[in-house]
RNA sequence: GGUCGCGUAGCUCAGCUGGAUAGAGCAUCUGCCUUCUAAGCAGACGGUCACAGGUUCGAAUCCUGUCGCGAUCACCA
């Protein structure tokens, strides 16, 4: 069914034309406010772009117009600039008709040719997962979904950043000090143990350099001549020299910490469907390199280091290789977009979900590509966003006032079950239901608290206070998808077409908002931003709750006017259920 | 210092390509559980949209400058 505001476009189109002899392209409508009469308003004052002459009197003839030869104009009245419209309720019963009839309400169908990847989480692998990979995920994880029901076909995956001196330093510190450990033997979480020995490397490293300062020497001679720190690198070169020993212990470290990622992944709600190891791609990367040299995009310096200039371009000169040959940061980033691309000719875009500080690192990534002559780095996207503070400042791991994930996830569930025991409306369910439940609602307060706000600002969390339960909060959008639930089960729901003559305004304004939907989902896709997402369905659970608290849905009515409420409570639930799946939150039928 | 981002109610945030008297939630206060779930509803209070210019019929929104906060400017990732 057409938009109303489509359907007047196409209308006036040609009166305008007739009247005023000049086409317009754009009609500006806006929904009209609640102080006025009417439904939709036509922004009179847009037009004056176009012909000329006094707002009021043009409103006027253009209202006049629409009454007399639009049907579903039913009244129009004009204020300055402004000329609201008020339309036939039959309409919005035959748009919310519209909804019901069309299955999986608001998602295209999706076009196979049109591929995009979307990377998010990508840690390293010699720590745990905190808060800010939750913000992560859950932004990836969301972005992808949004973009499946815009009609794309997407590749959820991440790079996984399982190369360099940080992993040696726990591989060092495990074999020191660790007497052979292992998940099983100590009941740890894979990632948790060899986050610990990261620690422990970093406490003996310091030990090391306060002895080698009291000893005499300075402390930047004392960093790099500390015993501990000097295996490390040397561990580094050997694993690159693919010495077995080492080889064997990175992959059984490395094997603990993706099964314990797996864990927190799962218990978050997010999944992947391909991975990507930076060192499986950096080799591709100095490849790139050499290919670059030869098309003079970069150039050598005389200590053999590889550099690209973009002062052209405002930027600044970036080292792509060091003077010993060895990759960095940039290498394996070219390297593994390129082996993207091999992996997937016909992808139609790739977006990278990665924290704001690294702003710079993508704007030249992507500029590199396009200088490579890379077509397809066109339709590369840096999903940015900001920091999670915590009151106390920065999150530093080192100064342990990092958020654990797992320990994150687990206290939400905490809070969510001791308030559910205090309203104590959960009689009869076992406690494994009961478990799940406040799982749901824990997880649903903690998604829903990251995503509703945008993306590139940047979060105040407080664990002891920031996640409500009330108001503008997943639980209350949650609790009125139950709400729904209830009433479809003492009335089921029956597919029928309403013939309505009049509802209230209530019924309008959530069947508008219901119609926005489809719409909503196209602009979150290409503005990347769940938030936009997030924000229309807490407006959408709001209209109803107010709907639902101030008009009887069930009984007392006429027969017709019950069915035509059951069904608007259906729609809603539909729509509320899709939109949350899409910001991975789900919605359980009690609460 | 250069570059990028942010600055809206006491607090946390919405505000789409410029449109009417800037909106929610939390907190504070007033009502509403004998009716479909009160994690709710109805209402009150609360604003120099950081500041100053500019563009125009019209600016929280666009442009310029200033101030404040953050990020970044590594042969780290």
């Amino acid at each position: 069914m057409e938009s109303i505001a489509h359907q007047l476009s196409e209308k006036l189109k040609p009166f305008i034309e007739q009247t005023f002899s000049s086409s317009i392209p754009q009609f500006e409508f806006q929904a009209t406010r609640k102080e006025f009469d009417g439904d939709i308003t036509l922004v009179v004052f847009s037009l004056l772009r176009y012909l000329k002459g006094n707002p009021v009197q043009i409103a006027t003839q253009i209202g006049d117009y629409l009454k007399e030869n639009f049907e579903l104009v039913t009244n129009y009245n004009v204020v300055k600039g402004f000329l609201n419209l008020s339309i036939q309720d039959s309409y919005y019963v035959h748009s919310l008709n519209a909804i019901t009839a069309t299955a999986n309400y608001g998602h295209q169908p999706t076009d196979p040719a049109s591929v995009y990847l979307v990377e998010y989480s990508s840690p390293n692998t010699n720590k745990p997962l905190h808060l800010g990979h939750i913000r992560n995920n859950l932004l990836g994880y969301a972005i992808a979904k949004i973009l499946e029901a815009s009609g794309k076909k997407v590749i959820k995956t991440q790079i996984i950043n399982d190369r360099g001196i940080h992993i040696c330093k726990s591989m060092l510190a495990w074999k020191k000090f660790g007497s052979g450990e292992t998940p099983e033997s100590t009941g740890l979480k894979g990632d948790k143990l060899v986050g610990n020995y990261y620690v422990r490397f970093d406490k003996e490293y310091k030990k090391e350099i306060q002895q080698l300062i009291a000893a005499g020497q300075t402390e930047d001679e004392a960093k790099v001549n500390a015993p501990l720190f000097v295996e490390a690198q040397k561990m580094l070169r050997d694993w690159e020299a693919g010495d077995h020993e080492v080889v064997v212990l990175w992959e059984k470290m490395n094997s603990w910490v993706y099964k314990g990622f797996e864990t927190t992944y799962h218990n978050l709600g997010v999944e992947f469907d391909s991975y990507y190891y930076e060192s499986q791609t950096y080799l591709l990367g100095k490849e790139l390199i050499e290919k670059g040299l030869q098309e003079a995009v970069f150039y050598r310096k005389e200590d053999g280091s590889v550099w690209v200039d973009l002062t052209d371009e405002g930027l600044d000169e970036k080292l792509l290789l060091r003077s010993d040959g060895t990759a960095v940061y940039m290498t394996q980033d070219l390297g593994t977009a390129l082996q993207r691309y091999k992996d997937n000719p016909t992808m139609g875009g790739m977006v990278y979900t990665v924290g704001n500080e690294q702003d710079y690192h993508f704007k030249v990534l992507f500029l590199i590509l396009k200088k490579l002559g890379f077509t397809w780095a066109e339709s590369l996207y840096h999903l940015s966003y900001g920091m999670v503070d915590l009151p106390e400042g920065k999150m530093k791991s080192r100064e342990g006032t990092v958020v654990d994930a797992d320990d994150l996830m687990e206290e939400m569930t905490a809070t969510a079950a001791a308030l559910s025991e205090e309203l104590g409306k959960l009689e009869g369910m076992s406690s494994e239901e009961k478990q799940l439940l406040y799982k749901t609602i824990g997880l649903g307060a903690l998604k829903y608290f990251i995503l509703k706000v945008d993306p590139k600002k940047s979060i105040l969390f407080d664990p002891k206070t920031s996640v409500d339960f009330a108001g503008n909060t997943g639980p209350f959008i949650q609790y009125t998808y139950a709400r729904i639930q209830s009433i479809l089960r003492s009335a089921p729901f029956i597919s029928v077409k309403h013939t309505l003559e009049s509802l209230n305004d209530k019924e309008k304004e959530i069947i508008k908002q219901l119609a926005l939907y489809p719409e909503m989902i196209q602009q979150a896709a290409t503005q990347f931003s769940p938030a936009l997402l997030a924000n229309y369905i807490y407006d959408l659970v709001k209209l109803f709750n107010s709907f639902y608290q101030n008009t009887p849905i069930l009984g007392g009515n006429d027969a017709a006017l019950e069915a035509f409420r059951i069904n608007l409570c259906h729609e809603v639930g539909r729509v509320i259920a899709s939109g949350t799946a899409l910001l991975g939150i789900q919605v359980p039928k009690r609460m």
